[in-house]
RNA sequence: GGAAGCGUGGCAGAGUGGACGAAUGCGCCGCACUUGAAAUGCGGUAGGUCAGAAAUGGCCUCGGAGGUUCGAAUCCUCCCGCUUCCGCCA
């Protein structure tokens, strides 16, 4: 949620900032006049309770009982207010800053820079589907008897070269000496803590998903729900990392905090029907590796920037061609101030498709959270939050597939995967 | 799933109807003493919200939601969580 302050003092900044973001304008207005409207009856309501507890301790009993009803009544339409109040507020987006391109949707994304090669076959490239299902380590078939459509079967070497990439990424995000060296190249003095490697619930409760504005009215239709339980499946491990330190004031010097997170994500996918069917590119259940970082707000920025840099280093270790991309107003998530994605070559579609996110989310989790840090000058403010993507590992074992495939059919597995893997070749008979 | 107990500030822990947003201890911050430190002494130290330029003041919050009462951390109801024991189980 949005600092209210911020929409009382500087609206008109505030209208524009979630105009290009594609939410309604008018948010802001309806917004300051349920809010004029709350702390007026806010004043009324303190002064009443004031007065009523004089009348109680002076044991002016029967004053204090007909007090009591009429603050009873002012009580109610203050809830009321209070609850539209809120209602309005969570609608309104965080807003982006100021170098992030404005555009209305995916099509006014800005390509930042392009890395790699993008692989040039002496024969017809085959797509995931085809070399996984001859190589016997992708089953869809199955996979929609057993549950339905959108689930997948990873086996045989496929299923060992995925916990060969969360060995990878865990040893990696873990070793002081490359995070000091990722660091460096964002400033000098940029702080160098390796990642606290975690694994999370994938259920969440629904006042919690809530606090991370992650179960919003537009968010609602995707997310899997356990009516017995009242409990919902996480989309992503960041559902569950974020609220790590939710009500908690963390000293200074204890940040920046940074998780890297393990868990299979759910979702519905819902109204995404006929898009992306074929294959395992969107499905109900993937598995996927989340780095969530929790900064001093001063360093948020630069903390996206050093996170950035750690998606691009994993991504040219496993030699793969991907393009940097800076996501347009209309196209970015609501509590982002600035979204960074890493889209990655697919050879079978000729085009790069998105594997990697970025999200800086600046204080517009933190509020409802009530993650803050307690300053060395005694201040205490909200924490700023990151949240990326490292790996999602169904998508990129689409495009180490179709990028390392050879003539004969086979795969080969990326060099800093061979070691974990035991072989270099993904083929029949060894799948 | 059954039984019992428990949820109070950064932590430990008192408080069973008004004097309690809350004793005391620890921790933390400031000051004094000290060449420096330790020890000691004195003072300060929850969050939110509204008004205010500020100083300050009002209101709300003792797991959550209701209720009783002029008045609730304290009494009642329901819910949630934790601990221990039993059952079941990876």
């Amino acid at each position: 949620m949005l600092d209210i302050n911020l929409i009382r003092k500087y609206p008109e900044s505030v209208r524009r900032g979630i105009a290009a973001k594609n939410a309604d304008p008018a948010l802001v207005d309806k917004f300051l006049e349920v809010d004029r409207k709350w702390r007026a009856l806010t004043q009324k309501f303190d002064e009443m309770r004031a007065e009523q507890k004089k009348l109680g301790e002076a044991k002016r009993v029967e004053e204090a009982k007909k007090l009591k009803e009429e603050i009873k009544k002012i009580e109610n339409n203050l809830n009321e207010l209070e609850k539209i109040r809120t209602e309005i507020l969570y609608q309104i987006p965080n807003l982006p800053f100021k170098d992030v391109p404005i555009g209305k949707d995916e099509n006014e994304n800005q390509v930042i820079r392009t890395w790699g090669e993008i692989p040039k076959f002496n024969f017809k490239p085959k797509d995931h589907m085809e070399l996984g299902e001859a190589l016997d380590i992708i089953d869809t078939k199955t996979a929609s008897k057993v549950v339905g459509s959108r689930f997948n079967y990873l086996k045989g070497q496929l299923a060992i070269m995925e916990f060969a990439i969360v060995q990878y990424v865990f040893s990696l995000l873990t070793d002081k000496n490359f995070i000091k060296k990722v660091a460096e190249k964002i400033s000098p003095d940029f702080p160098d803590k390796p990642f606290i490697p975690v694994i999370p619930p994938v259920m969440i409760n629904p006042e919690t998903f809530t606090r991370m504005a992650r179960l919003d009215p537009g968010q609602q239709d995707e997310r899997f729900y356990l009516p017995k339980e009242g409990l919902y499946l996480v989309g992503s491990a960041e559902h569950t990392l974020g609220p790590l330190h939710m009500d908690e004031i963390i000293p200074e010097n204890k940040l920046p905090i940074r998780y890297v997170g393990f868990s299979s994500a759910f979702r519905r996918e819902a109204g995404s029907y006929g898009k992306d069917v074929y294959g395992i590119l969107r499905v109900h259940q993937f598995d996927k590796i989340e780095l969530e970082s929790f900064t001093l707000p001063e360093l948020s920025r630069s903390e996206q920037d050093f996170i950035v840099s750690i998606q691009e280093y994993l991504m040219q270790s496993l030699k793969l061609p991907y393009r940097v991309v800076s996501v347009c107003t209309g196209d970015m998530g609501g509590p982002d101030a600035r979204q960074i994605d890493i889209e990655t070559w697919m050879p079978s579609q000729n085009k790069y498709r998105e594997t990697h996110t970025s999200d800086l989310m600046t204080d517009y989790q933190s509020r409802r959270l009530k993650t803050r840090v307690k300053r060395n000058n005694s201040n205490t403010e909200l924490v700023h939050m990151n949240d990326a993507t490292a790996f999602a590992i169904g998508r990129i074992l689409i495009a180490i597939i179709e990028n390392y495939q050879t003539e004969k059919g086979t795969v080969l597995v990326p060099k800093v995967l061979q070691n974990y893997l035991g072989i270099k070749e993904i083929k029949i008979g060894n799948g």
